[in-house]
DNA sequence: TTAAAACCTCAAGTACACTTGAGGCCAAGC
DNA sequence: GCTTGGCCTCAAGTGTACTTGAGGTTTTAA
């Protein structure tokens, strides 16, 4: 219930609930460095506006894929010393595109993979897709790793 | 080396290297019950040629975005007093299908809504992606949520 | 025969992204 | 003024999916 003001600051209750994302987050986010807040005299988290837009970039980028390292260091690219402009965002937001296409094409090949050897009763070919592991494994190499949860390092041997 | 006999059993060893998993992944699916295992005389473990598939469907299963809990449940519907068949592979198979397609499609969406976002500068609207939480929200629901789970960086070799 | 490689169990550690809890301060409404 | 709820910090806990380590046994190759 906490308005502020009506002008474009927000307590972080109030941030949480507009940008999608728990209080605690919030706070784990700014430990990151992912964001950041001014305090009140109280010492209370006061966000700027823009803050919801960093906040939305985050949870975008991690739809996509991408780790909290991952978006710190893309974050990095944006201006200190003004607030990012639309054209700021486009550019960084620009970059996911080909992560993003090549999850969807790897989800995709396996998607009919599955669909052909369901079909054609292939499963103990060896080119399918649930009998074969470098298919599998295709899909964690460089930048689909997130497909896989916790993927192991790859042990040269 | 450790060939155990040229019939159709593999030592632990074996079998992850041929499955695509590490050893203690192996040894860890067990403990969970995705997998079973026989022992020799020595009370190491053997592997029968058919859990090779089920260790793949494993994998496969995790690319399409299903937690080991989900993984198991499905497994539970595999005719215990025999060895699969494809017919049975390709019934479970075929229930990743839906959560596939869904999985594709919000991918989908979302590279769209970028890209039409990024063309038109319209990221402070309400439906622009970037801006609006419900869309990143959506991604997240109901068995989707690895896309956004852990990605563990791997030391590229 | 013997040394190394592979295997065993059990416990603890790792990585990520947060959440929860304890103990206490600040701010708004009645 | 007082209560209530939001907020604060710091530490510890959670869930997933494994990996690593210690200490010891079995198997295999020379």
């Amino acid at each position: 219930m906490t308005e502020l003001k009506s002008t474009s600051l927000l307590s972080i209750g109030e941030c949480a609930k507009r940008g999608g994302v728990a209080v605690s987050a919030l706070r784990f986010y700014e430990e990151r460095g992912l964001i950041t807040s001014l305090r009140n005299t109280g010492g209370q988290r006061i966000y700027p506006r823009a803050s919801l837009r960093r906040i939305a970039f985050v949870r975008a980028a991690q739809a996509v894929g991408l780790s909290l390292d991952e978006i710190t260091e893309a974050l990095t690219t944006l201006p200190d010393s003004r607030t990012p402009t639309v054209a700021d965002w486009a550019k960084l937001s620009a970059n996911w595109l080909p992560t993003l296409d090549a999850r969807i094409a790897a989800l995709v090949a396996l998607r009919d993979n599955l669909t052909s050897c369901i079909g054609c009763g292939c499963l103990s070919l060896k080119k399918c897709a649930l009998y074969n592991p470098q298919d599998v494994v295709a899909l964690k190499g460089n930048g689909a790793q997130i497909l896989i949860a916790q993927t192991k390092k790859v042990n040269a041997g």
